[in-house]
This record gives C-alpha cells, structure tokens and sequence, in this order.
DNA sequence: ACTATTTCCTGGATGC
DNA sequence: TGCATCCAGGAAATAG
C-alpha cells in the first residue's frame, strides 16, 4: 500500500530513469478506465512532452511536463502535468516494448529513447489525472494538506488539536496532512505512545509535539529503507522496500510489543487496522 | 462544519 | 480439489 515513503521512493525512482525522455503516445486502457480526468485530455496533455521532474506531493506522483513552441524555437515551457494516485495496488512500470504487458496494465506511454512507461493497477483504486497549467492554476497540482516532512511543529499541533476525532482518524485525513496512510499512522502512534483511539483534541501540546516528531522519524527511516513491502509494493525497478522488517506494530498483532513484550492488539478504526501496544501507548 | 459509514475493486487466504 | 466467503485499504460519496 503505497504511502508517502513509497510514493516517494517511485517518484525518485522514475525521475532518476525517465527525466528528460519524450512521451511520443499515449494508449490508455477500455473503459471503465481509473481515470480523473478524460481520457482524450490526459492524452493530448502527455503527447509530445518532455518529462522534465518526477516528484511526489503528498501519495501523488507528478510529472511536469514541457514543450517547445511551435517554432522548435526558445526555451521548452512548462504546460501542463500528470497526475498518478497509486491507490493501493498500482505500480509504475519502466519496460521495454517486448516486455510482457501484464494483467491490468491501463496506461502504456512510449518514450522517445525507446522504453515504455506502464501504468499496472489490479485493483483500480488508483487515479490518473492532468493538470493544464495556464492563468487559472499557474502553480499546477497541490494536495489538499499539508506536506508531513515540511509542517513545523507549531502548524502540525493547531492542525489536530481542535478536532474530536480518534488521532488515528485524523492522522489518515489527507486535508490535514497529505501522504500518511494505515501503516505509517500506527507506527508514528507508537513511537510517541499514544493510543490510535484517543480523542486528537484530548491529547496535550506535548503529546502533539511528539508525535510530530516520531512522524517525521518513521516517514523519514522508512524513506531511507525505500518503503514498505507488504502486499505487492515495488519501486520503479521492480524492487522491494525493506521497512516492513522494522514495524513495531502494524501487521502485528499477538505478537510480542518490542519493547515490554505485551501482545499487540488489533482494532478496527474509521474501518480501518489500527494495531497497538496497550502498555505502551495511553 | 464535522464526523462516521459505505462503496469501489481484485487477489490471496481461509474454511468447509 | 473446489467453491464460497472474508479481508486488505485510499479516498470519494453518502449519511447523519
């Protein structure tokens, strides 16, 4: 399941492989498509693009895109960008033309150099989307909150102190803060040792400011091992992460806590899995 | 304005 | 072995 770490370890993936290559055509998959936006716009947004940055914002992949003016003349300008949700299941894939074209592959660009760039997503939870960037959004696609890495403490606090709702739940709200999902929410919780069903505006300055903290921490450590494996996550080569190795608690519940050795427990919030130590975390 | 719940979707795991 | 059922969850949609 894709999170900011891995969303983040595929953006750098793809920039380090494809930054600079030509999207010369675009096929998209039969309806109904994961699309947001139509599939006639996606396509005359991406053809003939150059792929100047991949980057994350928030769990979105975006690609800024370039193209120099009818005249081949002057400096390529930035025109528009593609937007790409993995949702939970979906993959970015930097293939050959004879690579195998797997199962629900929806999107294939070919590239100038020769390669493909494949969009894979069994499940169809991810999103794919362009931004046209012109007078009324100059500065292209923006989450609806705030970056977890770059919130200062003070912003991070009046974000969630004023809100009724268990922190778990507000942890995963994407208008607060954009990139945290179910595994990273648990195992900030943890590290700060605060129960994912307590109340967010029941939890002291102190206690926001730690787990502010213990975000940065785990989306940072996990960043560095290139994300979590759990189901069927693999970066831009194919490759898995290896943070799954240092969960304390997400995915395991009965098992021992790490640190007092009390089983982890297992509730369910916002219909989500929410594990936790209850000696550890009040 | 908030908060809580339901829905989408498929593959893998589980149970009989 | 086979078939039905359940479960995973990001975020939009819906309900309260």
């Amino acid at each position: 399941m894709p999170e900011l770490p891995e969303v983040e370890t595929v953006a750098r993936g793809l920039d380090k492989r494809i930054a600079g290559d030509v999207i010369e055509s675009v096929w998209l998959g039969e309806k109904p498509e994961p699309l947001k936006s139509p599939a006639k716009q996606i396509v005359s947004v991406l053809e003939r693009s150059r792929i100047a940055h991949v980057r994350r914002v928030g769990k979105h992949i975006v690609f800024d895109l370039e193209r120099t003016s009818r005249n081949g003349k002057g400096k390529p300008q930035l025109h528009g960008q593609w937007i790409v949700h993995l949702g939970m299941t979906g993959r970015m894939q930097v293939a050959q033309p004879s690579d195998e074209i797997l199962k629900h592959t929806h999107a294939v660009l070919k590239l100038k150099s020769g390669r493909e760039l494949r969009f894979v997503d069994p499940r169809r939870f991810g999103r794919l989307a362009v931004v046209q960037l012109d007078t009324k959004t100059p500065a292209g696609f923006a989450a609806p909150g705030d970056e977890p890495l770059s919130a200062q403490a003070d912003r991070f606090v009046e974000l969630f102190r004023k809100r009724k709702t268990p922190i778990k739940s507000a942890l995963l709200n994407q208008k607060l803060l954009s990139g945290v999902g179910n595994i990273y929410a648990d195992e900030a919780l943890f590290r700060a040792g605060i129960r994912p069903k307590r109340r967010a505006s029941s939890l002291s300055r102190e206690q926001l400011t730690k787990l502010h903290a213990s975000l940065i921490e785990v989306l940072n450590e996990a960043i560095a091992l290139g994300g979590s494996s759990v189901s069927d996550y693999v970066n831009a080569d194919g490759e898995t992460g290896f943070f799954q190795l240092q969960h304390r608690v997400y995915g395991r519940e009965g098992d021992p806590c790490l640190v007092c050795e009390t089983p982890i427990r297992r509730v369910i919030i916002a219909g989500r899995s929410s594990h936790y130590c209850p000696h550890c975390q009040h």
